[in-house]
DNA sequence: TTCTTTTCTTAATCTACATCAAGTACCCTC
DNA sequence: GAGGGTACTTGATGTAGATTAAGAAAAGAA
């Protein structure tokens, strides 16, 4: 079944009955998606929260001189969205894309607030998930106004251990909030450290 | 009555009866701290919610160099804590000093936990006040990784207006990013341009 | 008041990282 | 297996902001 990987991740929380878990599961949609292809753009308006099954998502801005900013990857067990506009349902900044073949559960902005009525576990559920996506958020702010580059990629690689070879250079490089030029160099010099 | 700010901040997300509001108030516990002292410093195991009512409080890393991180203020109506350690009960690496004579209500893990259970509307409510956290710190990072120091500046002024002519200098160079000599010159030519 | 401490300013020099440019190694697709 | 993107590397030069240092101004303490 596509559930138990959402269902396992839930139940690290909360309990959930049977019954629950069949209301829960009829609240989401499955999608399966092709690489390279977008599931909300810059301007839209976010309307889902974008749990992965298999494959791998990427959230990214873009800034006024064209760069792009990766905030976050989605690697299956993970949750994704554009927070902001999820909770304001004004158009956002974020643009989440695939980078490979990708299979999601949707849940809808609208089945999630109905869910928070009918099993107000949830709530505990989701207030928990997103008090952790607020330590992670707030600690990477801390890197990124005290390390150095290097350190942050060390960081990365102990954050995202399944990512590292499996990711364009690039898109680390972003991640971390360097050029993919200056990444590349740094890397040989880590290298030739050892 | 000092709980007031507090009672109004809460019913803008959730409504309180006067019995749940009793209770809830109950569990707070008011205090008066001088300037220039700690209610938490880096290693100790946070304990305490804090919300405050009259004065102004900032939160802060120390790193490895010795240089001072400022990740938030928090002046009358806000709230602050360091989340890491208040969630995980381990060790944080939050400093949190009043800048003035300041008034604070203390919300305990162990009430806010008993709260829920009591009075599960509250679930609700941190939930909203954690999601507009989270929003707010993503917010920062992309500001940081994609913004110069006088555009983050900016953004600060517009933030916390109240702030700007009540706070040391050095305070809000290091709430953006930059070396207080940095910070000097930057408002300097500011200054200049118009 | 005077003394001490903290904060702010200005200037010279330095560095981590960006930008620009050009070349190389990949895949994909047809 | 030839062509055309995309990803990666390497080098030269540029720049935002750091560091160091020293003096001026402001704010507390006595």
């Amino acid at each position: 079944m596509p559930f138990s990987l959402i269902l396992n991740n839930i139940a690290k929380h909360i309990h959930l009955t049977n019954d629950e878990q069949d209301i829960f599961t009829a609240y989401l949609q499955s999608k399966t998606i092709k690489r390279k292809q977008f599931m909300l753009t810059d301007g839209d308006i976010c309307k889902y929260s974008i749990f992965v099954t298999s494959g791998c998502l990427r959230g990214y801005t873009v800034d006024k001189s064209g760069i792009e900013h990766v905030l976050s990857f989605a690697p299956p067990g993970w949750w994704i969205a554009d927070m902001y506009s999820l909770i304001s349902q004004k158009p956002g900044i974020l643009n989440i894309e695939t980078l490979e073949d990708t299979e999601v559960l949707l849940l809808s902005k609208v089945n999630q607030e109905k869910l928070y009525l009918q099993i107000p576990k949830f709530e505990h559920f989701f207030r928990v998930l997103v008090e952790n996506s607020l330590v992670a958020s707030q600690q990477r702010l801390i890197d990124s106004l005290s390390l150095t580059a290097e350190e942050r990629y060390n960081n990365f690689c102990k954050r995202y251990p399944t990512l590292i070879d499996h990711l364009p250079q690039k898109q680390i490089a972003s991640y971390i909030g360097v050029t993919p030029e200056f990444f590349s160099r740094m890397r040989s010099v880590m290298v030739r450290k050892r």
